[in-house]
DNA sequence: CTGTGTGCAAAGGCTTTGCATAGAC
DNA sequence: GTCTATGCAAAGCCTTTGCACACAG
């Protein structure tokens, strides 16, 4: 077992992604793929930047940019803002993650927590039945307290 | 009948507010206001600021703003952010509506549908019962294409 | 070696802010 | 007359881009 690359779905995903398309792997893509896959949160650029700062002093905040939308545009990561925030984008890594997952934010500590909604489904399926149209994805945001927070 | 000021819910809410902050009513808030009224997809500020120019050319981008903001911050306008356009908020009056509804946008004609959801309750009663907190409000944007765009 | 990726610095797009003047109450 | 709102221009914040050099394949 080698300890120092453990598996890293993203990182193998991005690399497949890559060699097929006449694409590099660098030093900097590697460790941005690796901060970002272990990030729990949905870090923005400045935090990836931050996050990566002590492993590569040198690594521009440009890079940072360009990776992310690389890999945004293959559909290993998304993008996405939340209410109250500044306009700023944070970073979702899709990897081998269900497609259709939803968030909850909490308005005291900030914390994102995922979930999935099959219910949501139904909510589609209505309003195709009412309006006509496909619908093709669904966002969606809770915003409110925590557990945690709630039981301060 | 007085045809020249139709019964404008927005407006008068804005009204009673500013009065009872200590504000003013202007000409460019009053128009800036009747504008937003009437409009009915989710107009960015440049865009009302280009509606407006018609009546009052002199009116600056930074009032729409400024007036906008303040709005929001009485809760009689919401602003939001939808997937893959540029980093610009929508502003949706959110007047008399019902507080939550949500929002279909289709990925051809970029029109914006509003629903309501009452399943979403559902979902946010889901979502309490397993991760404990409590949820205060809900945002849910369906992507597609609408009845017009999907018949083409 | 060839061509993609990076660092750096500058520019871009949207939004906010400081300041002097205009205008509501 | 007093104090808030506006216009204008400048700044701010996040993000993107041009260019010369570095480096992966």
């Amino acid at each position: 077992m080698n300890v120092k690359t453990p598996i890293n779905p993203l990182l193998q995903h991005a690399a497949q992604t890559l060699t097929s398309h006449g694409g590099r792997m660098t030093a900097q893509r590697r460790l941005i793929l690796a901060v970002l896959a272990e990030s729990q949160d949905h870090p923005t650029a400045e935090e990836l930047y931050q996050r990566v700062q002590p492993k590569n002093p040198a690594l521009n905040l440009s890079t940072v940019y360009r990776t992310l939308r690389w890999l945004e545009q293959e559909g290993l990561v998304n993008s996405r803002h939340f209410e109250g925030e500044p306009h700023q984008d944070r970073f979702d890594p899709v990897a081998d993650q269900r497609p259709d997952h939803h968030h909850f934010r909490c308005r005291a500590c900030n914390r994102i927590i995922e979930f999935d909604a099959p219910l949501l489904d139904k909510v589609k399926q209505t309003f195709s039945r009412q309006q006509g149209g496909q619908v093709e994805s669904a966002a969606l945001v809770l915003y409110g307290l925590c557990a945690d927070c709630a039981s301060k």
